[in-house]
DNA sequence: TTGTAAGCGTTATCAC
DNA sequence: GTGATAACGCTTACAA
């Protein structure tokens, strides 16, 4: 390794190292133009510091536009990246800074349009913002939850959003992110046994509204088919649910209650037993899932909808629509949420040093009637 | 930077150098302790080399069992790593090694059953034999493929599973991809103009077997509404429902054909002017969200199904049989196609070097009849 | 059996 | 204004 600074001078040694310069970019040049871009390995910052006959640290300079390199050298670089199609390696660039430029979701369920709803609100908002997404899925069980935010960390993902799997009771894992302050945004979903930024919609307000709705319908023996108890979206739709009641006047019977996990069969009997032993006239249910199990269960025991029984479920608004256009729903803003969301997880990473303060970002559900006559 | 070897000698100094690493050994334990194993960052082969008084490599290999690391130290290193809930950095290796242990996948639609299922199919092996899977939208748009393919590669990511979006005519970035050998396989919506690894449903059978059973339930005007033409998807269904209706003596009519995008307006249009102006006594829809927008639409006219039009779309068992039991359906294999595929890929990428030879793995399509009363 | 050092692609910190 | 060098975490020749 030789400098030769201040040694050079002599119009014949300048122009052999001119020629010199010449014969190897274009020895390079040929290189890239059949090895490197045709074969699966990319141009690399050094390959371009090789061509010009520059160093590396010039070349991520220029290309980053720092103000001290010369003008000429600087389109000189940049030219020349652009000519050789030169992409930086993100994953260099994780293992040097730390970070990945990208958030992780974590949903219990892709093939639920509530979920895969949000992740497009959730992608819009971080694709603008120069973001990547990646998606996990806990298939509703908490050890894959507790695999997958593993794996979130390890991938350097620079923020997580999440919507607890139907079966995490515990929040341990999520605890100990939260106390390394790891920027965590809750979704939907959220433990309320932890403080922390949290999105969720109006479950109170849109169970309310729907119910009251089922009443001045006329509706009296209201059953109301929701999720496990320990979600706090169930006891938030259950308290709208019962405020409603008792703001008109009806009694609150706990039989027409029924707590269901996210399988058919269950939803199948429950709504067969209700409607033989119970009479109820009506049916207000929760999430896309248990909202979608119970009409098919409805439907098959024969009642007619919605002249015997009533329905609305929380869910989403194109599937029910699409599929019935009779369907009165709740609507669950899942496009807003997702995109809440991601506003949110972004500002804590990119304001880290200035705090935020926890807080719970309630997006307003809204009711849509589709058929109001009995 | 010194060396000391074979300038070290005497009791006094060997001693010590001994005190000396007791006390490193005693900060960096109490380090791990404290800042490492509560804050972000996580534990190291560098930590774990400094706490053992080791070398990297040695950890490195003894973490890897490698056969020339002694079994004490192995022991050592193992416990000592386990106890600090050591993770190997997984974008350091990809650094290193060029890979990810991931494979992409690129889909038009992720709020799309047929897809989020596929996508499930495709995890359940990919995890199975050790990949992470990581999921790309096209939103039907061919810009947004290209650069979701330049992503993916850029993110080094082993092979690649893509189904294509409505838009895409062009797939020069995918036959760049084939003559790098990177590992590729086509899924479902297929190109034909390339050759290479493809996984599609039998839809020739499917609508072939579909428009049959249309046939002997005594309907002569059936209708075809379908995907866009330039998909292979479209042409081969397309080829089983006139060879249905030719091996039955039935007239080949093309205004009974509809070439749709996938916008539901687009539907309920056509789907409108074909009852007023072709009276057709049946409907042959394709992929799941056509075969959704025109049953709506169909609902949306008043005619009532199957009584006066008999309704059998290519859609996701799961979702046509929870909202309408009564949905005819060509089921879209969609979990099996998904894992094929996945199984089809890594198979590529395990076994790069004898090479596989490219070819097309046709899924079986099943007909489900509901409802076959008149 | 173990250690040293180079390298994967990039940027930041020094020099000069 | 530009160049050497170290560093991010890990593996692997090559030495010892």
């Amino acid at each position: 390794m030789q400098t030769f600074s201040g040694t050079l001078s002599g119009d014949r040694l300048s122009l052999n190292i001119f020629l010199g310069r010449l014969n190897w970019n274009f020895l390079v040049y040929l290189l890239l133009q059949t090895s490197k871009t045709s074969i699966l390995e990319s141009v690399t910052i050094k390959d371009i510091a090789k061509a010009l006959n520059i160093s590396t640290s010039t070349v991520s300079r220029a290309l980053r536009g720092s103000y001290e390199i010369s003008p000429e050298t600087k389109k000189l670089v940049i030219e020349y990246a652009e000519s050789v199609n030169y992409r930086p390696n993100p994953i260099a660039l994780s293992l040097k800074e730390n970070r990945s430029r990208s958030i992780g979701v974590i949903v219990p369920e892709i093939a639920n349009h509530f979920f895969s709803q949000a992740i497009n609100g959730i992608e819009a908002i971080a694709y603008n913002r120069g973001y990547h997404v990646v998606i996990f899925q806990s298939h509703e069980s908490y050890e894959r939850e507790v695999i997958n935010v593993a794996h979130v960390r390890a991938r350097k993902v620079d923020g997580l959003i999440i919507s607890l799997a139907g079966d995490s009771q515990q929040v341990d894992h999520l605890a100990k992110l939260q106390a390394e302050d790891f920027p965590l945004v809750f979704f939907d979903r959220v433990p309320e046994e932890l403080i922390g930024f949290k999105v969720v919609a109006d479950n109170y307000q849109g169970a309310y509204q729907a119910t009251k709705h089922l009443i001045q319908q006329g509706r009296k023996r209201i059953a109301h088919m929701t999720s496990p108890p320990f979600l706090s979206i169930t006891r938030e739709r259950l308290a709208g649910y019962q405020d409603a009641l008792r703001d008109h006047n009806l009694p609150f019977d706990e039989s027409l209650v029924r707590y269901l996990s996210f399988r058919q069969e269950e939803a199948f009997q429950a709504v067969h037993q209700l409607i033989r032993d119970h009479q109820p006239d009506a049916f207000l249910t929760a999430s896309d899932r248990v909202a979608l199990n119970c009409f098919a269960a409805i439907k098959e025991t024969g009642k007619k909808i919605p002249e015997e029984v009533a329905f609305i479920g929380f869910s989403n608004l194109k599937v029910a629509n699409l599929l019935d256009p009779s369907l009165s729903t709740v609507v669950q803003p899942a496009v807003e949420m997702g995109q809440s969301a991601a506003e949110l997880v972004l500002d804590i990473i990119e304001k880290k040093n200035r705090e935020i303060t926890p807080r719970t970002v309630v997006i307003p559900t809204e009711v849509i009637v589709r058929n109001s006559s009995r």
